[in-house]
DNA sequence: ACCTACACCATTTTT
DNA sequence: TGGTGTAGGT
C-alpha cells in the first residue's frame, strides 16, 4: 500500500501530509480536513518514510479524539497504537510524570486534584488564615487566579513582581501557600500536570534530552487555543528534532479566557524561522449557505490572520431564525424543529442543540422529557461531580495515598463518626508536626482526643486498612464495592438524603464504570482508574451510538460536527455575553465561539432568540444578539412552525454607526421592535401594590409586591391567567393599565 | 458534634 | 432561582 491515500487528500492537504521535517504550521479553516490531515501524517511517517510509531507525539484536545485517532490509526496500521504517544497535554504530562516525577520529588502516585478539590483546599487555607483572609472574599476567585497563573507560566516569584495591589499580593502568598500544602498532601492540581513536567524539563536536562531525543515529531491539534504553559512544554518536547507540526485556525480560538494566545498561532513563523506554512482554505463540510454566513460574521472581528474559505457544497438551506416569547416557548420551538427534521429523515444523533452557558439547557431538558426525544447532556452537572461519587472516589484516593489531606477531610467524618472540625484539626495538627499522614498518627495511638472519637477514629482506621489491603490484591471495581459496603454508605445516603435513591443508583454506576474499566484496560487497578477519572472531560462522554439527541455548550461543541446544529439564546447579554461586552477582545472571542458554533453545521443551522429569560431567578426582557444581524439577509430566513421572523435590514445599514465594540445599530423594522421593549423602560412607571399592569407577553395581572429601588426595582405581578411571576420592572416590557 | 434556619450572593465558558 | 456559609439551638 502507498502512503498517503492520494485520492482522499486535497493538494494542500497533501502538502500538508507530506512536508515532514522542519516546523509546519498548517492554518486550517472551519472544517478543512485538519482531522484527516493529522491522521494521514502519521499514516505517512510510519507507512511512508519508516519512522517508528515509538517516535511519535500528538497531542489532541480531548481524550475523545485521541482515542478516535487511535483507532483510525490502528485500522491502517495495526500495532500502530501501542508504541505512538496521542493524549491530551494533561494526559501525557501525566504519563511523564508516573515515569519521572521522583526526579523533582513527586512520589509516584500522587493524587490528582481537580478544581473542587483545589478549592477545597484553599477554602481551607483561608479559614485557617482568619485575619489576613479577609482581604480576599473569594476562594473562587483565589482558585482561578492561581490557575492563570499557572498556565500562564508564572510561578509565585514572578506573579509576586506583576502583582498590582495588596489583594494580588495576598494572593500570591496564598499560592504559595497552597503549593506548600499540595505538596504536604502529595497531590498535584490540574495545572500541575503541566507545570511540573515542565519544571523537570528545565531542572533535569538529561531528562527532557530523553523525550525531546525520542520524540522525533510532534504535532499538535488545536494550537490556536494553547497557553503559555503548554507552549513551553511543547517547546521542550520538540527541541531536540524540530519536526513540530501544528494546526490550528485563529479564528476559532475560544479559551483566551483561560490563558490561551492566539498569538501562538499569529506569531509562530517568528517563533520558528523558516516555518513551512500551509493553508487550507477548502471546506468540506457546510453548505454554500452556512459557510457564507460564518464567513460574514467573522469577517466582523479585526486584528485576524484572514481566509478565504470556500466550498463546492450545493447552496442549500437557509439559516432559519426561531423568535420565541420567552426561554420555556424557545425550548418548545427547538422540540418543533427537532421533531420536524426527524421527520424528514434525520437521525437524532445528527443533531445538536448547543448555547452559551450551561443554564440554559435546564429548559430544553424539561421540554425534551415531556416530549420524549431521547437526549444527552454533555458537560452541566457531569457524573463525576456528584457528591456521592466524589466521596467515594475521595475514598479511594485516600487508599492510594494517605496523605491526600483534602479527601481526608471529605470522607473522615462521612459517613457520620462523631469526628467534627476540632477533632480533625487536631489529629492534622498532630500529624503535620509528626510529619506522618492522619492514618499513621491514628494508628500510632499518640493523640488525645474525647473517648468517644478515639474509640471512632480507630474504627476508621481499621476499615482503611482493610480497604487499602484490598486495593493492593484486586482491581478497583471491587475495591470501590468494599469502600460502599464497608461504610455502609448506601445506608448513610437513606437515612440523609430525600433523594436517596438516584445517589444510590449513581453509586451503583460508579462500580459499573470500573467494572467497564476493567474490561477494556489491561491495568484495572484503582490506581489506574482514579487516572482515567482524573483525566476525563465532559466531552469523553459524547455518545454516538445511543442515537441521542447532544445539548451542550459552545465550547464543548469545539471540533465536532452535526447534520443540524441549532444554536440557542442569541441575545445580546447571554451571547455575546454580559461580561465581555466592554472588552473588544472578549467581544471577539464571543464572535468566535459563534463562528465555531455556526461553522458545526454540515447542513442546516437553526438561531434562535427569545424576548424574554429568566435570570438568576428575575424575567427579563431580551434584545436579539448582534451577531445576527451579522449575517447578510440573503442568509437567513425565519418563520417556522408558525414563528414570526425577526424583521431585518441590509447588511449596509447595520454596519452604518456601528458602535466601537462594533454594536450594529440596527435600523429598520428590528430596531422598532426593540424600541417597543425599551420604550417602556424609559417612563419612570411607580408601582404600587394592587396596581393593574399589561404585561406584553403575560397580558394582565397584578402588583403583588414591589422591592427595591431605581434599576434594581423588582415587581411580583399575578396574572390573570394564574401565574406569577417576578422581573426587574426597568426592564419588563410592562405598562401600567 | 450535628442539625436547622436563614441570609447572602453569584452566574460564562473548562482541558 | 439555587447553592453555600454561618449562627444558634440541641
Ligand atoms: N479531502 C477531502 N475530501 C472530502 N471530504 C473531506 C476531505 N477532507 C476532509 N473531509 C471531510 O470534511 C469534514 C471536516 O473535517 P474535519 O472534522 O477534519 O475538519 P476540521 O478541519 O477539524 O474542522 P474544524 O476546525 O471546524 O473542527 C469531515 O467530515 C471530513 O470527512
Amino acid at each position: 500500500m502507498h502512503y498517503p491515500n492520494r485520492s482522499s487528500l486535497n493538494e494542500d492537504q497533501l502538502k500538508a501530509v507530506t512536508t515532514t521535517d522542519g516546523p509546519v504550521l498548517v492554518i486550517a479553516g472551519a472544517g478543512s480536513g485538519k482531522t484527516r490531515v493529522l491522521t494521514e501524517r502519521i499514516v505517512y511517517l510510519v507507512g511512508e518514510k519508516k519512522v517508528s510509531p515509538w517516535n511519535i507525539l500528538a497531542f489532541t484536545f480531548t481524550n475523545k479524539a485521541a482515542l478516535e485517532m487511535k483507532n483510525r490509526l490502528e485500522r491502517m496500521i495495526p500495532g500502530i497504537s501501542e508504541s505512538l504517544w496521542v493524549g491530551t497535554f494533561h494526559a501525557t504530562g501525566v504519563r511523564i510524570l508516573r515515569n519521572h516525577g521522583e526526579y523533582i520529588g513527586i512520589q509516584k502516585w500522587f493524587s490528582i486534584y481537580d478544581a473542587e478539590d483545589s478549592l477545597n483546599l484553599l477554602k481551607n487555607l483561608l479559614s485557617k488564615n482568619v485575619p489576613q483572609g479577609r482581604l480576599i472574599r473569594s476562594p473562587r476567585v483565589l482558585r482561578d487566579t492561581i490557575s492563570r497563573w499557572k498556565n500562564d507560566f508564572l510561578l509565585p516569584e514572578q506573579a509576586f513582581e506583576r502583582a498590582a495591589d495588596n489583594v494580588e499580593r495576598r494572593m500570591v502568598t496564598l499560592y504559595q501557600e497552597y503549593e506548600k500544602e499540595l505538596k504536604r498532601a502529595k497531590a498535584l492540581d490540574f495545572d500541575d500536570l503541566i507545570v511540573k513536567p515542565v519544571k523537570l524539563f528545565s531542572i533535569h536536562q538529561n531528562i527532557k534530552d530523553l523525550y525531546s531525543e525520542r520524540f522525533r515529531y510532534v504535532l499538535v491539534d488545536e494550537f490556536q487555543d494553547t497557553n503559555p504553559i503548554q507552549m513551553a512544554f511543547i517547546e521542550a518536547l520538540s527541541s531536540y528534532h524540530g519536526n513540530l507540526f501544528v494546526v490550528g485556525d485563529d479564528d476559532q480560538s475560544i479559551y483566551g479566557w483561560r490563558g490561551a494566545r492566539v498569538e501562538h498561532i499569529l506569531n509562530f513563523e517568528g517563533l520558528y524561522p523558516g516555518t513551512n506554512v500551509i493553508r487550507l482554505e477548502r471546506n468540506y463540510r457546510s453548505t454554500r449557505t452556512i459557510l457564507d454566513a460564518a464567513n460574514h460574521v467573522i469577517a466582523f472581528n479585526k486584528g485576524r490572520k484572514g481566509k478565504n474559505l470556500w466550498t463546492d457544497d450545493e447552496e442549500g438551506e437557509k439559516v432559519k431564525l426561531v423568535v420565541s416569547m420567552d426561554e420555556e416557548t424557545e425550548a418548545m420551538n427547538v422540540l418543533q424543529t427537532v421533531l420536524s427534521l426527524l421527520e424528514k429523515g434525520l437521525e437524532r444523533k445528527d443533531i445538536a442543540v448547543l448555547y452559551r452557558t450551561n443554564a440554559q439547557s435546564r429548559a430544553l431538558e424539561d421540554v425534551l422529557k415531556r416530549g420524549s426525544v431521547p437526549y444527552q447532556i454533555i458537560g452541566s452537572v457531569s457524573f463525576y461531580d456528584r457528591m456521592e461519587v466524589r466521596d467515594i472516589l475521595a475514598y479511594c484516593k485516600l487508599i492510594c495515598n494517605p496523605s491526600d489531606l483534602v479527601s481526608l477531610r471529605r470522607i473522615i467524618n462521612v459517613p457520620r463518626r462523631a469526628l467534627g472540625k476540632a477533632t480533625v484539626a487536631k489529629l492534622e495538627t498532630l500529624a503535620a508536626s509528626g510529619g506522618i499522614p492522619v492514618t499513621e498518627l491514628i494508628a500510632s495511638g499518640e493523640y488525645d482526643v474525647g473517648a468517644k472519637q478515639k474509640k471512632k477514629s480507630k474504627e476508621f482506621l481499621k476499615t482503611f486498612r482493610v480497604l487499602e489491603r484490598l486495593a493492593r490484591s484486586t482491581h478497583a471495581a471491587e475495591v470501590i464495592e468494599a469502600i460502599i459496603e464497608q461504610t455502609d454508605y448506601l445506608k448513610y445516603l437513606k437515612e440523609n438524603y430525600p433523594d436517596a435513591e438516584s445517589r444510590i443508583e449513581n453509586a451503583e454506576e460508579l462500580v459499573a464504570a470500573a467494572e467497564a474499566f476493567a474490561d477494556t484496560h489491561e491495568d484495572a487497578t484503582l490506581r489506574a482508574f482514579l487516572e482515567e477519572v482524573a483525566l476525563v472531560s465532559d466531552v469523553d462522554a459524547l455518545d454516538e451510538e445511543k442515537g441521542l439527541l447532544t445539548l451542550m455548550t459552545l465550547h464543548n461543541a469545539k471540533g465536532l460536527e452535526f447534520e443540524c446544529v441549532i444554536i440557542a439564546g442569541l441575545e445580546e447579554g447571554l451571547f455575546p455575553h454580559h461580561s465581555s461586552l466592554d472588552n473588544l477582545d472578549e467581544l471577539e472571542e464571543e464572535r468566535r465561539l459563534f463562528y465555531v458554533g455556526m461553522t458545526r453545521a454540515k447542513k442546516y443551522l437553526y438561531l434562535s432568540f427569545a424576548n424574554m429569560r429568566r435570570r438568576m431567578g428575575f424575567i427579563e426582557g431580551e434584545t436579539p444578539s448582534r451577531f445576527l444581524a451579522e449575517i447578510p439577509e440573503r442568509c437567513i430566513e425565519g418563520d417556522i412552525e408558525g414563528v414570526e421572523i425577526w424583521p431585518r435590514t441590509e447588511m449596509g445599514d447595520e454596519l452604518d454607526g456601528s458602535d466601537e465594540l462594533g454594536a450594529p445599530k440596527v435600523k429598520g423594522a428590528a430596531e422598532r421592535k426593540r424600541l417597543e421593549f425599551e420604550d417602556y423602560s424609559q417612563e419612570e412607571v411607580v408601582y404600587t401594590v394592587g396596581m393593574l399592569i399589561y404585561h406584553q407577553a403575560y397580558g394582565k395581572g397584578i402588583v403583588r409586591k414591589v422591592e427595591g429601588s431605581g434599576k434594581n426595582l423588582r415587581v411580583t405581578i399575578l396574572f390573570d391567567r394564574g401565574s406569577e411571576r417576578k422581573f426587574v420592572a426597568l426592564h419588563a416590557p410592562m405598562r401600567p393599565l
